[in-house]
DNA sequence: GCGTGTGAAAACCTTCACAGCT
DNA sequence: AGCTGTGAAGGTTTTCACACGC
């Protein structure tokens, strides 16, 4: 379930916060969710709260934690060490939650052996290497659109299995790989669009 | 609809490769979808394909590009300048979207005054002049997730209703205030999910 | 009394399949 | 013949509302 990561976080800053015990309603709040939703997807996981009481904090977190796979550490891979990837390389949202970068690659020359936070960039050729000395299971794609899907086969054929791609461009990759995109200037076309309807729609309408 | 901008896309490949005239099916799997959907999706802006022949591009894609506001240009404002803040400055798919980025704001005085993709930083409490000046609509928000809050009051303050926040923080604004949230380590949670399914479930299992 | 867990209802989204136009 | 546009079917997600346990 996509919320899992999000209930996850919200139980974090409410145990930072000292909370110890907390309502569906309360937790739903911190989320930005509803509470009947939140309390309909935790009971797919068990019966992790008591009636009348709520949810521990600490062990609910245990328990999803456990179910989304946070209590591995999943090496990984980013390919594609523009400004996104750099940001990417450096972003510490990563590594807190148990994702560690093992090795940034890049196809182009200029740009290998260059270190970002810490980490040597390498030739884009040895990612089986790398692949199957670390045992990365999931790859990150940071390339330019035109180089995307050169990328997610190179990946494929290393033994990558899920894919967050960032590049624009739609992967054609076998079954049983897993495929996420994000495309940070589709979020902003779709605000664009609902900030267009709100302020008088130009010749839009359809008769 | 929040596919509108990926059938955009694809139709501006489609374009590039030289094709004048495309089925659903065709342009279905250049965005990756399937074609009933497309279809649906299509007709809900009005008729404009042409039964037993498909859609023309050039015409689709105007269509398109008018109904999501891409014929405007949003001016933006990126508040946070660290290192997701300046790959959100050099990112290209923003300004080739219609998108100008008219300011970057930091509230962090060693940054202000640095230029970035050829802007130069200015200091937070600059935000409601150029949200005048330039009439922005759209607030981009990469700051820590500390300051978000604080970053979203100000912006609506100003007179921002649109914000795309990159903090992995849950805000709180008026209800006529739009926020889009994309959390880069959310979408890897969520592969490391279905990855841990794959691979033989380790104890997350019910009972 | 309070708040979880959960059937049932409602809303929503996707897919099918075909009538109707070119 | 071929492909769009669309009602109808099917599936999934969200919400409601309340029985049950603390």
């Amino acid at each position: 379930m996509a919320r899992l990561p999000v209930y996850l976080r919200a139980l974090n800053s409410l145990a930072d916060a000292g909370t110890t015990t907390c309502s569906s309603e309360h937790l739903a709040g911190a989320a930005g969710v509803n509470s009947a939703k939140l309390r309909k997807d935790l009971s797919h996981l068990g019966s992790y709260g008591t009636r009348g009481v709520g949810y521990d904090v600490e062990y609910l977190r245990y328990q999803i934690a456990r179910e989304i796979g946070q209590t591995h550490d999943w090496p990984v891979v980013i390919v594609g060490i523009g400004n996104l990837g750099h940001a990417l390389a450096n972003y510490s949202g990563f590594s807190s939650r148990g994702f560690r970068t093992v090795a940034l690659l890049d196809a182009d020359p200029a740009r290998t052996g260059q270190v970002v936070a810490g980490t040597e960039i390498r030739p884009f050729g040895d990612l089986a290497g790398i692949v199957s000395e670390h045992g990365v299971a999931i790859g990150v794609i940071a390339a330019p659109a035109s180089a995307a899907q050169d990328v997610a086969d190179a990946m494929v054929a290393a033994g990558i299995r899920s894919i967050l791609n960032f590049a624009p461009a739609v992967l054609a990759v076998p079954e049983e790989v897993d495929v996420r995109k994000v495309d940070l200037s589709i979020e902003l076309q779709i605000l664009a669009y609902h900030e267009q309807r709100k302020s008088g729609l130009d010749g839009a309408e359809a008769i």
